[in-house]
DNA sequence: TCAAGTACTGACTATATTGTCAGGTACTCA
DNA sequence: TGAGTACCTGACAATATAGTCAGTACTTGA
């Protein structure tokens, strides 16, 4: 989002990195799933491109809070998991969740 | 951000409403200091143009989040504040903010 | 030989979000 | 009359983010 670097506040810093169309959505899979394969949070998340769940994925791991493990086969299989890193913001994250969750009627009422 | 209705998850609905470019700091500010003038918000958050500025605090007001109010003065005199609604959102993002803290280091190096 | 599965890449396009800049009102004070 | 204050608007340009689509490598199974 081209954030205002250096951050405001810590959660600049934070919607920064969590910020992407994705990218809760990936966590929250990743938490509550345990390690994915690629195909596998592809079809979790339908209207996901294959592009940008790479894209998001790339990124997560750039910030360290994804973890990809390929595996040397064929055909080919990639695990993506949480880092220790990626759980704490996980925890950190759970709030807000619950905050968009106990809203959401609300939020999808008045947000146009 | 034009992001995926119906939502995916709470955390997709929050971020929703809470992931505009300077809606975190208006928040942050609004929490921090009580209620604001225009004036002076935008004298707090140096970077934010005031097109911008009026923009957010017009969608976080559409979304309950905020409240305005306008003194019938000349020159005018316009002050935001944070609803209850708005109070709950805050306490939920408490601790992701603190994470961003925590961490901002690590995601001012990591994080391009 | 040919399709299918798996995890990608890259060029190009489309849309969304921000930023710039020039007003605009309405009233007060000198 | 003219300047100053505070809050705001709208046209337009720039940038950032997301999406489309075609194509890759390698191997198994029909």
């Amino acid at each position: 989002m081209a954030r205002n670097r250096p951050y405001t506040c810590g959660l600049d810093a934070a919607i920064d990195v969590v910020g992407g169309k994705w990218k809760a959505t990936v966590l929250w899979m990743l938490e509550d799933q345990g390690p994915l394969r690629f195909g596998e949070l592809r079809r979790q998340i339908p209207a996901v491109t294959e592009k940008m769940l790479i894209q998001q994925l790339r990124e997560l791991e750039a910030d360290g809070l994804v973890h990809r493990e390929a595996y040397h086969q064929v055909p080919p299989k990639v695990e993506y998991s949480l880092t220790d890193y990626g759980r704490t913001l996980e925890v950190a994250l759970r709030p807000l969740g619950e905050w968009g969750h106990a809203n959401m009627a609300r939020i999808e009422a008045t947000h146009a």
